[in-house]
DNA sequence: TTTCGGCCGTGACGAATGTCATGGCGCAGT
DNA sequence: ACTGCGCCATGACATTCGTCACGGCCGAAA
């Protein structure tokens, strides 16, 4: 018997979820949770097997969960599901310790087998996903340029960007000429879309 | 018994819906599909009492599937389930006849609830959404300012927008300067994030 | 130790952007 | 007929943005 953990912020897909996985025969839904920070507790207290997390939810990130679940209960296994097919996605959810990774898009049969082989200890990932994560490659961005484009995704001008960071705002226009070129964009409003897209925000 | 029809571009999520509704005694999902303009053909093939839509949809969109749904088969009513509370949807929503608007955010047991009020002719609307919805109102922009800031989120350069929508620079400036004066941005980008938000796009 | 690269800052310059005033065209309401 | 409004366009102007060159600081690698 698989004891799982399911944790997504939208109540009706978490609910839905567990309606799906609850049908099979080996598979126990332990534990539902909505938010990021709530999940190494409801996981402790349920001794769930298997974590199914989604990566945009509230409180905290799901690879920061994953992270977390990992080292604070180790004998746990978790898969990730998530809406989009972000190449970074993947790269960060590996190295944060995920056992699995899967897109929403997947057919709902092939979910109860990939908790089941994540459960076995067997590693899940989208192989069309996982081309496009080694031919994308890491982000070409240093930290800086990462921050300075995460802000400017909120829309405020230099001065908005220089003043959040504490920074001059010939450095920002610096970092944010370094990111335009090493995304390819022309605009800066394009590096933060190109940026966003591949999951390096 | 409730012939249903589910339309979720996420075969995920579709299927664990499905799973949910169809645990219900008095609910029998007659079909899934998973693009927008597959949903009128569905649902007259299955004679379809109520069609949930999701309204990010390849092929067309989920409102417009309600639209085409309503003069194809009358007798169908459509409920509208999607992730993001914009505004703008509601309204569209409700105008493209539907007679329920849910967000992803509501608890997994009100969903079959909402079907067979929706089944019974009454009809269904997230009440906070509402009031936002009646709080924001109509969208400010004209159509043309609309087209603007659509094909602005993009991210190419004025010329570009001017090019692509065979108008002028100048023209496309105004467009632009109106629509920042009226979502009360301070960039272009911002006013794009502000129109996107709302469901103005 | 020297070198390399990331990070921060300054200054300057051309290009793009946002704002305003002005005008013409078509359409609907009074 | 007159008026208002959306749409298109032009031109001008100040501001902002993107790029480049340059220099200094620091930690890690050679």
């Amino acid at each position: 018997m698989i004891r799982l953990l399911i944790a997504d912020d939208q109540a009706l897909v978490r609910g839905a979820l567990s309606a799906l996985l609850g049908l099979e025969p080996d598979i126990e839904v332990v534990a539902e949770v909505g938010r990021g920070d709530e999940v190494v507790d409801a996981a402790v207290r349920s001794a769930a097997d298997v974590a199914l997390l989604d990566i945009e939810m509230p409180g905290m990130d799901g690879i920061a969960a994953a992270s977390a679940l990992r080292s604070a209960l180790p004998t746990c296994r978790t898969l990730i599901v998530t809406t989009f097919g972000r190449p970074g996605y993947l790269t960060r959810a590996m190295r944060a310790g995920a056992s699995g990774f899967v897109v929403k898009d997947t057919p709902a049969a092939q979910l109860a087998d990939a908790v089941r082989r994540v459960a076995q200890g067997l590693r899940v990932v989208d192989p069309a996903l996982a081309a496009d994560s080694l031919a994308q490659g890491e982000s070409p961005l240093t930290a800086r340029e990462t921050d300075v484009l995460a802000v400017a995704r909120t829309g405020g001008s230099i001065a908005d960007i220089a003043q959040m960071l504490h920074l001059s705002e010939g450095t920002v226009r610096n970092h944010l000429s370094m990111a335009i070129g090493k995304t390819g964009a022309r605009n800066r409003a394009d590096a933060v879309r190109v940026a966003d897209e591949n999951g390096w925000l």
